[in-house]
DNA sequence: GTATGTGCAAAACCTTTGCAGGTTA
DNA sequence: TAACCTGCAAAGGTTTTGCACATAC
């Protein structure tokens, strides 16, 4: 399906700046508004950092996209919108999916007698390559 | 153990700001910097927001109390450290702690293939008092 | 044609920093 | 006493807002 009729499915009306942050965002994995925008300026200079806020948050509360949560007091969002982890690398800043099996609770989309609309997943350390590295400078 | 000797014990000098704000974190459970300066204010007038800021980073370095993660881009601690999840309702902002069984992965430190040094599982929704208002009323 | 989106600049917000003065051990 | 901590104010960085203009349907 073509990015424009992805965003009308979802209630979105298609201009060029949201059908642009959506491809970006696919193309890049998990981004900041920052992130989007310095890709795209290159060739659409005229598209403001705002107008990629905006945007980020508009197809997150349509759930067109998801999060990964909060880095660095950065906001990074996630073309994925189904729960899921994150493994976030201190060292070289990685993000990856990760396939955690999730208890039934979750499943339930209720845990200990509350609604789940929404989860965030993040665990921190050394990703696998970074902690190659480190072994082989030892 | 007083609280005095918990933060020596963790290398940690005692100042009277730094007994204050551990023993408010405490008290109040998951709590932002701002929180905790605004509860003790009232007793404590020269007590600075950049020094409640400056100590909740230290003791969160220094691993006395955890962290529950970002929630409307503020920093929210807890007074306990070990993983686990927590829940935060999106109607009265409470946050719960959760005891969910943690995946093998993670108590032995390592998922995928890379070496998890910290965590963060936020769950958000409707809490179970929240749910039970919301279904009175309707 | 009309409702809606965008761009710009400024504001709002949380958090950190630099430095002078004060406090702990 | 020596090292370290605190308070203040100002800076830093991300995100939001208000308004005039432009665009999608």
């Amino acid at each position: 399906m073509s990015t424009p009729d992805i965003l009308r499915q979802k209630g979105i009306k298609a201009t060029w700046q949201r059908i642009a942050v959506y491809e970006m965002l696919k193309a890049k994995g998990h981004s900041t508004a920052e992130d989007i925008h310095a890709s795209l300026i290159a060739n659409l200079p005229t598209l403001s950092l705002a107008t990629v806020y905006s945007i980020l948050n508009l197809f997150y509360k349509k759930e067109l996209i998801g999060e990964v949560g909060v880095y660095n007091n950065r906001s990074y969002f996630d073309i994925t919108t189904g729960f899921h982890h994150h493994f976030i690398c201190l060292r070289c800043g990685e993000i990856r999916d990760l396939d955690i099996p999730f208890c039934r609770a979750l499943q339930e989309k209720k845990v200990e007698g509350n609604i789940v609309e929404r989860f965030t997943g993040i665990f921190y350390g050394l990703c696998s390559r970074c902690s190659e590295e480190e072994g082989r400078k030892r």
